[in-house]
Parts: C-alpha cells; sequence; structure tokens
DNA sequence: ATGAAAGCGCTAACAA
DNA sequence: TTGTTAGCGCTTTCAT
C-alpha cells in the first residue's frame, strides 16, 4: 500500500499522512491520532527507499573493521559489535556490516549508511578514515590515537594506561619487587605506563625479566618458562594480553610452580578465556561494549550536526582483580 | 551528481547511463565503456535509494538471532554471522544486522531488506518465520527442523546426527564400554543418534550414565562429579555442550582423575575454549560458518525466484579429535 | 489545519 | 542504438 492509497482510503490527504507520522508541521492532534491508528489496522508502513531518497537520510551506520583477520569470529569484535548496535538502535538507526574491502566505498558513495565506524588501529585505517570524512560522509574511528580537528571525523580511544597503572599499583602494594613482564611490542603504551606507576612505587620493571614473548598461549608459556628460569625469579609477571598469560599459566603449572602462592600472575584484556583457566586470571578489562557504544553516540552526534572538534572520548581500562594475584611471599 | 547531470556532462542521456550501468537492454559497447570510464573520472555513483524505489528490491538482507541472550558477544553466533556476511556479500547483497526487539518487523514491512535469516529453533522462532514469509519477504530460518512446503520460507538445519554417531563409533572402537553422557535435554536428537549408534557397536548407554546436567561450565562440573561417583565409574563420557565438557574436565580434575588416561571425554560444537584447555578437547564441530553461508545461498536462491520448495539443507557435524580421548584402560 | 503539486534520483516503456 | 517521458512513494512548500 501506498501513502496515497491508504491517505485516500481514510479520507486525508497525503501530506496529511506524513504528518502525522513525522509530527513535524500543523496538524490536528486529533486527526494525527486517527491517521496513526487507521496505520495499525490497514497496516501501512511507509516505503523507506521513497522516504531516504526525499530526506537525503538513511538511519544507518556501517560497521567495518578494516579486513581484521578473525573478524566477527572473535569475540573482542563481536562484543564491539554488539556494543555499537545498542548505541545505533536507542536512535533507531539501523547497523549494515560491512565486509572488508572495497565494498565500505561503495556504500558511503552510493548513501546507502550516513556513516561509517572504523575499527582499527594501523595508519592506513586512519587514512581511510580521512577519506570517508572527507566524501561528505561521518566516520568515527576507534584505535588507540585520538583524531582533532577534522571535521566530520570523530575518534574513540582506548585508554591502555589506566588498567596498567592500577595492575603496577596492585603489585606493588602487594608487596612484588621483582616483576616479569611478557609483553608483544617493545613500544606499547601499557608497557610504558606500567614501567612508569611501577617506579612511582619505588619498583624497577628489569630489562632482563621485561620479555617481548608474542601473542598467542604457546608465546605466553615460553615467555614464561624464560621468566622461571631468571637467576631471580619474579614473584608476579604482568602479561600484556590473556592469551600470554595462559600460556604462561600452563608454563608455571609444567615447573610445578604455583599461582599465585609462588608466582603472581596479570593478565591483560578480559578475555572469556580468563574467567575460565584455573586459578581464574586477575586482567585488565577493555570494555568492548562501551567501546562499541560510545562510537555509536560519537557518530549520531556527529551525524546530528555535532561539532566537527569533539573532546577525544577514552574508553578507560580497569583492573578485574580475580584469583591468580596474592601478596609476594616473604 | 546526479544521473541527469551526468548524462549531460558526457553528452548521453539518463536512460543510456542506466543502461551502461547495468548492461541490460541494447547499448553500444564502445558508448558503455566510455560511460563507465567517465563514471569514474568524475566520481558518479548512482544514488541507492532512487534505485531501490525503482526496482524495487533492496540487496539487502537481515540477520537476526530472536533475541539469544548473549547476542554477538558468543563466538557462536559470531561465526554465524561471518558466513552469512560471506555469502551475501559474493552476490552484492548487504548485511543488516537486526536487534532483537520488534525492528526486524519494521524493516521487513518497509521493505528495508527483501530477506531475513532467523537464527533460533524455538517453536516461536518458527512461527515467527512464518509470517516474515506471508508478509511477502523471503525468510530462511536456521534451526534444527526442517520446514518444507511453505512459500518464501527455507530452512537449513545443522545435522546433529553425523557427528554424534562419530563420537559414538569412535569411543566404542576405543574399547569404551561404560560410557557416561552429560546431557541437556532428555529429548535430543544428540542423545538418540548417539545411543542408537553406541547399540549398534554392542554397547549400551545406562541410564544411570546418562546425566541431565545443564547447560554451564557449573553443570558440567556437577554432572561429572555425578558421574565420578557411580558405583562403576564410566572409562569415557561424552558431553551435549563443550562447556559442560569444560566443567568435567575440571571436575576430573579436582578428583584426581586424569584426562584422557583414566577417563576420556568428548564435547559437542567445538567452540574456541575447546582448544584451549588442557588436555584440548575432542569435540563434535558445527560448521557454524558453513551453516551461515549456506543459509545466505538459499535465501539468494529464494529471492531469485528459487522453488519455494528447496531441499532442506543440512549442515553436517564432524568430529574432531584431539587429545581427550584415549582408548579404553583395561 | 489541510490539500495540491512539485520534486527527490533513478529505471523502463515507448518513440525515434 | 539512443532519447523522451512517465512513474516509483514519499516530503514539503505553497495555497487555501
Amino acid at each position: 500500500m501506498t501513502i496515497k492509497q491508504f491517505a485516500r482510503a481514510i479520507g486525508v490527504s497525503p501530506a496529511t499522512v506524513s504528518r502525522a507520522i513525522h509530527g513535524r508541521g500543523r496538524i490536528n492532534p486529533a486527526t494525527r491520532q486517527m491517521v496513526l491508528r487507521r496505520m495499525e489496522e490497514l497496516d501501512y508502513t511507509p516505503n523507506i527507499h521513497a522516504q531516504r531518497l526525499v530526506e537525503r537520510r538513511t538511519s544507518m551506520a556501517a560497521l567495518d573493521f578494516r579486513g581484521i583477520p578473525p573478524l566477527l569470529g572473535d569475540p573482542y569484535f563481536a562484543e564491539l559489535a554488539h556494543g555499537v548496535q545498542e548505541g545505533l538502535q536507542a536512535h533507531n538507526y539501523g547497523l549494515l556490516l560491512s565486509s572488508p574491502g572495497e565494498a565500505l566505498g561503495r556504500w558511503v558513495r552510493s548513501r546507502a549508511v550516513d556513516g561509517v565506524i572504523l575499527v582499527g588501529g594501523e595508519p592506513a585505517d586512519y587514512q581511510a578514515a580521512r577519506e570517508i570524512a572527507a566524501t561528505g560522509a561521518v566516520c568515527v574511528i576507534v584505535g588507540h590515537q585520538a583524531v582533532e580537528g577534522v571535521p566530520k571525523l570523530g575518534s574513540v580511544v582506548v585508554g591502555l594506561e589506566a588498567g596498567a597503572r592500577q595492575a603496577a599499583r596492585m603489585l606493588a602494594e602487594q608487596g612484588h619487587r621483582r616483576i616479569g613482564f611478557l609483553g608483544t611490542r617493545p613500544e606499547d603504551a601499557v608497557l610504558s605506563a606500567f614501567r612508569d606507576e611501577l617506579a612511582k612505587h619505588g619498583v624497577e620493571l628489569r630489562p632482563e625479566l621485561t620479555v617481548m614473548a608474542g601473542r598467542t598461549i604457546e608465546d605466553g608459556a615460553l615467555g614464561m618458562t624464560r621468566l622461571l628460569a631468571a637467576p631471580e625469579r619474579p614473584t608476579a609477571v604482568f602479561a600484556r594480553r590473556d592469551t600470554l598469560a595462559v600460556g604462561a599459566l600452563r608454563a608455571a603449572a609444567r615447573h610445578g610452580v604455583r599461582v599465585p602462592e609462588e608466582i603472581s600472575l596479570v593478565g591483560h584484556d578480559d578475555i572469556s578465556l580468563a574467567q575460565l583457566v584455573e586459578p581464574t586470571l586477575t586482567t585488565v578489562r577493555v570494555d568492548r561494549t562501551s567501546l562499541g557504544r560510545s562510537a555509536a553516540e560519537l557518530l549520531l552526534s556527529l551525524l546530528n550536526g555535532g561539532e566537527p572538534v569533539q573532546p577525544p572520548r577514552v574508553i578507560a581500562t580497569d583492573l578485574v582483580v580475580r584469583e591468580s594475584v596474592a601478596p609476594a611471599a616473604r
């Protein structure tokens, strides 16, 4: 049924129907109620394409993971998507899941979406975001660094410092003085914040106990084995990813070192596995659902004429205390 | 830029541009190439809403998880979504992620999507699928039972039997005779197939070793504890969900029972956790990516005037052998 | 407060 | 082979 047919059926003009639907323009409240009621009865729903064509907005946003390999299969990104969806849904925006590749550009240029949320921290991703914003669509990038001063471009940042500092503080306060670090890359906001905070508490993160292990469980096991073999074995270890921490846990078990009695362990990310290992893992949580929700909200605000320059939104990490940490043995 | 402006700019009529874009109707190949080239140069992209309005198709499908709680946060569904996306993308279809609730109906009635993929096995889900198909949209339901003979409605089914039988066969062949089962519901295709196949190998699945444990890790631990306390302890256990199996693994560890040396363990679903526990879990895989891809393909075929009655598509499960199974101790 | 009419940007008959 | 024209279903001035 078209608006014309429907209007005729209930004895008003199409314009009145439109006014009733949107509540804009002058319209008699009584007529409005009547129209709305009869819409239900006759099951009339406006054709969304006609609306979008004339209104020039879509109420759709695209979410793109920039070809990050495991894509949606990875719970990390799945939770992010969930948050984005929540944020959009609250404003009746739809979510278009963009597949990696060039499709995203097509969606934007054909105006299938009003805006885009890009997830990715690489320079190329920031470049892509700029290009999208330049075409007139609104774009929000979720990554590790803030973007400011670019019109139609916003950013949401994972604040890695906070959680790392909390972890450092807790370990220091529990009396740990020889602390190991299992990392992925030497230049890492988590590592520097952790080291800095330890220093503030009079604890030095020694280079020989700082191991760039990798990212997998196996990497973690290997790294932990090295730490356990150190002349002065650490009493606590901070791992940059939970997967590394889980590997470390295994290695400890294999070497007969009890966690947390003999060595404490802190992970990072709070993947679901963290609650499933034994002992359960104390870890730094990245709240991916709020990350997604914030990105969605920022997008919507930019879309509604929000200021081009937003205060950068930072989603702070925080420590989740579980079983894998104990005071340092004397 | 509109088609009219673009057409004028390159000195042809809008109709010619349209023909060039779609390659339909009579058009001089040379003109076509020219138009296509100039589209690139002038960066003209058709407004998708105008296209959809007149073509009466959207090239969009909605994916709805029917409010299954963890939603996208759960890797199981994330992988499914991934498969769906792959299938749709191959035909240039877009994926609209529908949020639980009434939104789906709106997308369908407003013609925002041509079709819907519904994931859910409850009777209410099948009912919802029927209603969608009745409105004129095409619908595919992903669940445990096939639907046939309903126009515009297709189904993809997880073939639970195959994997369950493989598991039974393997355990029987490894010499296991006292086998336990940790289930979720008594009426279950997996349970009956497993029991039946065991019987074929001369092994009885004894009622006292068949425990309806639940679905969580904790449930699994409890169930396993009961099995371990049985007068005649089983030498192998089949768990209906990997979460149950993981719980069983823990319970075994707590009771000092080694897996697989003293008791073998098989799970079901192959969630990512299955590879992360120790020992890694032998389990029945449900290939969720192909499940999603099949659903997408079926949807597209129905959309393209495919037969209302499709042969029901079944995605078979199969056994993944890892470390948690060993021959029965003599 | 309501209706008539002019587009929104595209496709597809129908003419040429 | 190409152009002209009439919609697709809606919103929004501009009249009334």
